[in-house]
DNA sequence: CGGAATGTTGATATGCCTCAACTAAAGTGG
DNA sequence: CCACTTTAGTTGAGGCATATCAACATTCCG
């Protein structure tokens, strides 16, 4: 991923991929984090877990004892109603908490599960608790995180009942596209984004031949396309303004206090 | 409220009605503030402030220095539009934070409007920090108040993308029905709701003349009614039923740490 | 008491869902 | 490695739920 050929530059390189860099690196967009809170937080111990295409992480009910930090690929957070179609909630790349309130709220209300072969590192609660305690500016950074987490599921509330399936679709993929690109996980206007069309629709609320056309659509525009799990955003403002779509709700932006 | 006749409670009777002590006792629905802790939050100033019908407490853009605690009336969170639509987000009794994330991201992706005449009290940003540093769980309990928030927000993702229109308001009449009664405002089957038909429509995703229609195959049921800005339930458990209602995550039952 | 806001019902239009058939790609086993 | 199966994607046709349009009733409020 990096370029860098200096020596000295290796060892933070290297730091880079422990999942403590890349949590600190993803709160360090919107908080202000000493470089001694920093220290306190790389002594979390962690384990990670490998998971498989669909795999789910985390179950509806289940009480987890740890938060997981996603390292690589994507996971997902879904409800399952009764007639056992889901309906997919948030999607989550390197470095988000899909399950950080599972910190505070002890039973989980809905499943998370994997979007292709993925990766995340476990923390245990007690150690963010005692980490808190012992740095209270990285405790407001995730309640910070969470609260982001928040202002995209109102946005899909918006979404998914005020807007037509064009800018809805349009949308969806606007906002997966910005998280990713300012998470420097873009390929230019390229993004591997293992969903399928099925699933789409169990995000956005439509069935599975209405995305096919409404991707057919926007295909058409020349402004973007999605195929091959892979999305192309080859003009993110004509996307943007297609969508509807207005980043502040990200809040990539936030100042630090 | 309070049916009792002895003196002594009557100090204890008084205090329930100030702004700490509705918002403690909503935190202490889900959280152990010890009575330090509780006195600390006492401390907190604030001022009030009346709001009309309709009334925005804040805009989206806004930057606000104080949060609100609601103490009268219902206050909604609402995007708008590019047409000029509403899309409301989340109703708030007295009792909720309806902008707690103010707190930590600096500007709101909403706004926030009054239901029917509503009185909030306003509590500065900067009060509540210092309350957290001294008194570290009440920050956590109202860190947790904004997950059970972004709970709320999750069910309605999947209730108006994911629900047919009968169940879906169903499930939003059982979902403010139960959090009504969690907090002791219902009377017996009835809640005063001082909202419209239009406004319900910009809630769930559905067209005025739809929401009417609704209703009126609510009513028939018998099970339920919505009428004069008042809602009736007298059959709860049949209202659950048809609305596929799980208050799993409403979290009302959470231990507390 | 009059005007505006809200609620109610019927008729019509249409966007999206369902059903169905087929193609293409990916994964599996002989 | 190819035959086979499974999964995912694509397109057409038709029906239905819900949006839209229109008219009127009722309630609220100054």
């Amino acid at each position: 991923m990096h370029r860098h050929s200096g020596g000295t530059v290796a060892p933070l390189a290297n730091r880079m991929n422990t999942p403590h860099d890349i949590l600190l690196a993803k709160l360090r967009r919107h908080s202000d984090i000493s470089e001694a809170d920093a220290e306190l937080l790389r002594d979390l111990p962690f384990r990670t877990r490998q998971l498989d295409d669909g795999e789910d992480l985390i179950r509806q009910n289940d009480t987890p004892q740890f938060s997981a930090v996603v390292l690589r690929g994507i996971v997902a957070r879904y409800h399952t109603l009764p007639t056992g179609r889901r309906q997919y909630l948030s999607l989550h790349i390197p470095g988000d908490w899909p399950d950080a309130q599972s910190l505070l709220l002890p039973a989980m209300d809905h499943s998370v599960c994997a979007l292709g072969p993925s990766e995340v590192a476990l923390l245990r609660h007690d150690a963010l608790t005692a980490l808190f305690e012992r740095a209270p500016p990285v405790g407001f950074a995730i309640w910070r995180e969470t609260l982001i987490d928040a202002a995209i599921f109102r946005e899909a509330i918006t979404n998914n009942s005020g807007r037509a399936t064009e800018a809805r679709m349009a949308h969806f993929f606007c906002e997966i596209f910005f998280r990713a690109r300012a998470a420097g996980l873009t390929d230019g206007a390229a993004f591997p984004l293992p969903i399928t069309q099925d699933q789409i629709g169990e995000t956005l609320g439509m069935a599975l031949v209405s995305v096919n056309r409404t991707i057919r659509d926007l295909r058409a525009t020349g402004i973007m396309d999605f195929r091959n799990r892979v999305l192309t955003v080859s003009d993110p403002s004509g996307l943007s303004a297609l969508a509807d779509f207005d980043p502040g709700y990200l809040h990539l932006d936030t100042p630090a206090p």
